[in-house]
DNA sequence: GTCTATAGACCGATAGAC
DNA sequence: GTCTATCGGTCTATAGAC
């Protein structure tokens, strides 16, 4: 592996665990066995580390996506294997994830983390388009205002990565199964 | 209003929006019109500050989630009112759940924050319980793991503090009716 | 209760030797 | 690719005048 994907991995690690700005490049540095001021011959900035373990990330995640949304499957499955995919990247992209989820707010303040709300506006697009493909296709309710389900959709799934742990008793397939059941059946009995 | 009250609730909503260590002092005393250096005549420190915000918050919530708890009500209601009371919580006290959410991670790594733990461990044990006997009761499904659907109703319920705005389209009892529905019935037509 | 002034620590980042 | 050494900036917090 090269030094510079290493580093990413290090910082990332320490990036999810006591957020952005709370982790100092002497933080990283330490982690790696290096002084600080060598991370600058890897990276400009601190800023540029996160920027490259966000962007490669979501880059890897709307493939992923992309390959869902082309394909003939019905409404439903759809949705239930976009769900999976995403406690899937929760498993093997932990870190990411967390960051995603606990510095993007800090960080789309920064022009240079304009991706950040593209994405975002990305990811809604997809939501949305596949709950209406639902109710339009008859599988899912049409009493439920669409933005909020996609909001509910959206949260559940991701704010997962803060209790989830891989190798733990559930496997991110368990937690899919079972959050798919709740979300499409709810917790009421029949 | 008492002053040290009036700039409590001016730090809130700048941990709220920016996140406890993105906040400085200097922007707390900056929209307060004093300089950084008086803030330290109503404050031992800016730690003191966010600890006295939670622990008054998570009290009176405590307080009205014991009520619900001591009634006589059925699993299924008490269920229902403990969820609507969060989100009232969400609207009527939007920069302290934010925080709590946001930052207490961050914050439960110092032992003067660790009431914050011991608060999680109470909000389980009610959810929890709340699960259980609904199940008990025939009225909640008995094939779901309970700790997963605890975690599931805790996320969801909290994490709304990231999109929900006082006085826009959904009023928080809106929300609370359609996030009951779909954690009750699913989205899945019947 | 607020101001002036500043201490002392830590931060991100840089320059140049090896 | 890493080290030595350090700069300039910002942070929390303090001391004492008004």
């Amino acid at each position: 592996m090269p030094r510079r994907t290493e580093l990413l991995g290090i910082a990332a690690e320490l990036f999810a665990e006591k957020g952005f700005t709370n982790t100092t490049v002497r933080d990283i540095a330490d982690a790696a066995g290096i002084l600080s001021g060598s991370l600058y011959h890897h990276f400009d900035s601190k800023e540029s580390m996160v920027e490259e373990i966000l962007t490669s990330f979501q880059a890897r995640l709307f493939e992923a996506y992309d390959e869902v949304l082309a394909s003939d499957d019905d409404p439903r499955t759809k949705l239930e294997r976009v769900v999976r995919l995403s406690f899937e990247a929760i498993d093997q992209h932990r870190a990411e994830v967390a960051i995603y989820q606990n510095d993007s707010s800090y960080l789309g303040g920064f022009e240079r983390f304009g991706f950040l709300a593209e994405r975002n506006a990305q990811m809604r697009t997809m939501w949305t388009d596949l709950v209406r493909e639902g109710v339009a296709a008859g599988v899912l309710r049409q009493d439920l205002d669409v933005e909020l389900v996609y909001r509910f959709i959206r949260d559940t799934v991701w704010v997962a990565v803060r209790w989830y742990r891989p190798g733990g008793d559930l496997t991110h397939t368990d937690v899919a199964d079972q959050y798919l059941s709740i979300l499409l059946e709810g917790i009421s009995r029949a």
